[in-house]
DNA sequence: TCGAGACCAGACAGATCTGTCTGGTCGTGT
DNA sequence: ACACGACCAGACAGATCTGTCTGGTCTCGA
């Protein structure tokens, strides 16, 4: 199938190592799990992780890098189903009534990981790109959708977005991020004059 | 001056080391930093820390608890200079311009707590007393000044809120805090019909 | 058949962390 | 004068954490 495999893509090894970093980084913090716990529930022995990642830093920052492309991948797939550009972009926010609706989420991933790291590391650098890509796909999509100021409007609407996150990080309301999709409204409606 | 004093107050000792804490837990995180750094910035020996707290997570529950109650003064004082209730509910907003905007603000420390504390530790509970209390300052302050959904629009104000501290953590931007004072008036101006 | 590569099991080193304990200094009120 | 309480200095114990190293097993392609 491979003679040479530079990332061993498909199946068990690195991904078990993975997976139980987001169940556990995610879970319970970066800094309050230490290695042992991880290769345990991955069921990995300690070498083969510093075979992988050479340090637990790499592997935080590789835990947030497969964060963030989950996130990009569930949002560009899930705006498919909204047509106009106005539709979408309130529909970044219907996407999320339903991540965070979802089984256990604990606030976004990456304020939980700022929180945490120090601000010149690798894993911040993350952070501050994932962050980046919702600020500009929100920037395009009021681009798209005919908005005035759409820098300013895409500011508004990350604010929301964030302060969602931190009240499902905070009281586990659902209700928050139906509040925001509702001011959301409010503020595309009225940049579109 | 003092027969018994069941708190020393005024001065200096555990003074220092609240200082020292606030310091470093809000400044690099509560889990990355140890007692000996504490004690060190403090000038304190370690027996009297283990002294005055019991432990190191009631050194972080007696941080976070000064810290709720600097923000409850600083807050219930700055709106004394308001007059209406409306002015009020914007001007919890102009107040934390001024906070964010001042000195190394980092984000809310209640929410960079919750991102690395036990859900069932007491300094958690800390960070939802302080929270609970910001929201009904909110929903007070609505419903005197005659707002019609005073919950749902503390809700919502509680959301920019919070949307702008994480601004404030995440990039370094000061204008995101003036973009939800935008909003909130906004929010509050329609709720008032 | 054999050799390479992926993986495992776990001991080990060295650092660091929380918390305890001993013993000493100093100021103050009685 | 003295006892007591507040504080200091730092050794120490025990746990835990990251990272290394040795050596063994298994699979698979040449």
């Amino acid at each position: 199938m491979s003679t040479k495999a530079a990332t061993p893509e498909k199946r068990s090894a690195r991904e078990r190592l993975l997976t139980a970093a987001e169940e556990l980084f995610y879970g319970e913090g970066i800094n309050t799990v230490g290695i042992d716990r991880i290769i345990e529930r991955a069921g990995v022995a300690k070498a083969s992780l510093y075979d992988c990642f050479g340090s637990k830093e790499e592997l935080i920052r590789s835990y947030l890098s497969a964060r963030h492309e989950s996130r990009q991948k569930r949002i560009t797939e899930g705006l498919k189903r909204f047509a106009t550009p106005r539709e979408k972009l309130l529909g970044v926010f219907d996407i999320q009534v339903e991540t965070f609706r979802s089984n256990n989420f604990r606030g976004c991933p990456f304020v939980r990981a700022s929180a945490e790291v120090k601000p010149e590391s690798a894993a911040k650098a993350v952070c501050d790109e994932s962050r980046g890509w919702m600020r500009t796909l929100f920037t395009d999509l009021a681009k798209e959708a005919g908005v005035r100021d759409a820098v300013t409007l895409a500011e508004k609407l990350l604010l929301l977005y964030d302060g969602a996150a931190v009240a499902a990080l905070m009281d586990k309301s659902k209700a928050a991020v139906a509040s925001a999709r509702e001011v959301a409204e409010m503020l595309v409606e009225k940049h579109l004059s």
